[in-house]
DNA sequence: TATGAATGAGTGTTCATTCAT
DNA sequence: CATGAATGAACACTCATTCAT
């Protein structure tokens, strides 16, 4: 099992310090293996091409985060509970990971499309992760049961990671994860006015 | 004025078709030209270099999408119903352009964040027109008093563009047009049971 | 008679503004026609081709440099003061046209073999000169006879030109005519002691 | 120490052939790569860039030249059998390499001003040698204590060099060594009679 | 004569990947 | 396992020249 071995993490690690402080473009293999230490070729006894570092690197980082997420979510009964802990999480997570901010919001974003495609089926366990919550809220009634399961997961990955990616193209001047309360209020209860 | 010459639209409208037949990667000034019916130096003549046919591209895209859907907005005059007639202008305007669509949703995202800020820069009109409509929302009261403006228009924006990007990344499978009732309602009134 | 009509010069003076201020390689046709103040396809009506111009130029400006030192040394009897005169004049005439030395001494030597070539040709006027100064030297005795002719011309030639080039990289920093006295002793005295 | 590694060397003999059998123009990259026998790339593991080939090929080849004419020039005493050493030296180190004689008398003259400084900043070496023998000379009372350092050195060097460019444009028909005696004796004693 | 928009051939350099050691 | 020297395909841009007006 490669994932185990020191040098594929130690390669990941090294691939997202070198994409966040080069950018995506200039981050060639060669400067990656420089960063990790180890030989340009040792690289693929690790990984089948650069694309491949890429796709693991966001299955290895992206996996924690769901984990992470998940693991916070299942804590709450309700389901805007469990979404307003699903925001927090994802805001606090990538304000903890500078480097991993810049990678996941604005580099691995200029990749092509097949690895984007490989990158989106990553993403599906976050996707179903807001599924889930959703559903929740829909069986409990505190979501209208009209509610288009698919538009409301995109609405919410839509809002979040827009608000994430302006955040970290400002350089990450404001606090993020203060924002998390307003971005729950707004996709719960909406612009409109309650009275 | 270069922009009133007939081949200055010529090879834009060029740059779009091979854009999205061809992905961002692999659409050579050569491949434009060809496309557009003139010799590679000819591009030359109406745009600086390579960088430059896109940003014009999308600045003429985007601009007429921007004046298309101000136009249809300001003939309303609850802030309501301007967001659902530019949620309806947006989604139909790219389910019109299948080509416009691939590109400005796929294609120049893979641009590097040079192109970006630049690109950018061109959405600013846009989300100057959210902004408006929003603000005239809280001033009429339609829209909460304290609704965050900034965290709103990202708000619209991110749950527009992921619903936009999904549909063409899933080839266009769908009716866009017919969802945007669906994502009005979730935007202005949120998940919720109104009861 | 092309080389008659106001704007064949026009071109040539164009041209040697342009080398002279620009380098051999950035003086594009398209740039000496707006110095000449015509349009790009006028060149074509006066040369056939760019090559063309820069032969013309050297034969126009060489052809004048020429007369001229053959008409000082003419006024002269011996030989060595005709070699005199020679230095003299080459120096003052480079001296008073900045341009023109920058162009004949840096630019012009940067074109291929074939232009060289035929920028000798007209080298060969300036040449002639100095094989008939020597020869009057050997014939009267001011020099000795058996001295090669072609030797002496590629000394005194040879000299002269890098001399010339120096002063011209040294930014024409030190008085040029000043040195002809100098020069003219080394040549036709050696380095030698006279005792 | 990339000097020392065997493909360095490769490629900048290729570089010589390829230059002087095609000109400087016509010597691009892949042909020198082709020349010297290894692939295009390779050529960037030794040098910089194209220009990096050429400087290199000079320092090289000229640093050589001037460590021979030294070693020769420095068994002599007098400074007229230094000079005579250095003359024949010169011719005869050309004579020897043809290739060699095309590239520095024709071909590298055609690089741009850049290149041509660089050039020249390898040429100061050898007019060192000139300035130390000329220097002799005049401290030995073989020379005339008047003499002009800057104006003996460019005479010697001007008229060496236009010799030899000569002899190369005439396609080398002549023995060029045979004409060291004169060329010194032109330098040393001048064109006048002795008597 | 004069124009200037259009042409299209030509090349230095990068970098993911391989493979002999 | 690990190395790193070697590979070679791929492409934006310039500019001398033409020719319809």
């Amino acid at each position: 099992m490669k994932q185990n071995k020191p040098k594929y993490k130690q390669i990941i690690d090294a691939a997202v310090i070198v994409i966040a402080e080069n950018g995506y473009h200039q981050a060639q293999v060669s400067k990656i293996a420089k960063q990790a230490g180890v030989a340009d070729g040792t690289i693929y006894l690790y990984f089948k091409n650069k694309e491949d570092i890429l796709v693991s690197l966001f299955q290895e980082k992206m996996g924690l985060f769901i984990e992470k997420i998940e693991g916070e979510t299942s804590g709450r009964t309700k389901a805007a509970d469990k979404l307003y802990v699903l925001i927090e999480k994802h805001f606090s997570l990538l304000s903890d990971d500078h480097h991993l901010a810049i990678v996941t919001q604005l580099e691995l974003r200029q990749s092509n499309k097949d690895l984007r495609l490989r990158i989106n089926e990553v993403l599906k366990g976050y996707l179903n992760v807001l599924d889930s919550i959703i559903q929740t809220g829909i069986d409990t009634g505190e979501f209208r049961e009209d509610l288009n399961l698919r538009l409301a997961r995109q609405m919410i990955f839509g809002t979040i990671d827009e608000i994430v990616t302006t955040w970290v193209m400002n350089e990450e001047k404001y606090d993020l994860v203060a924002l998390a309360g307003q971005v729950h209020h707004m996709i719960v209860r909406g612009f409109g006015n309650s009275q």
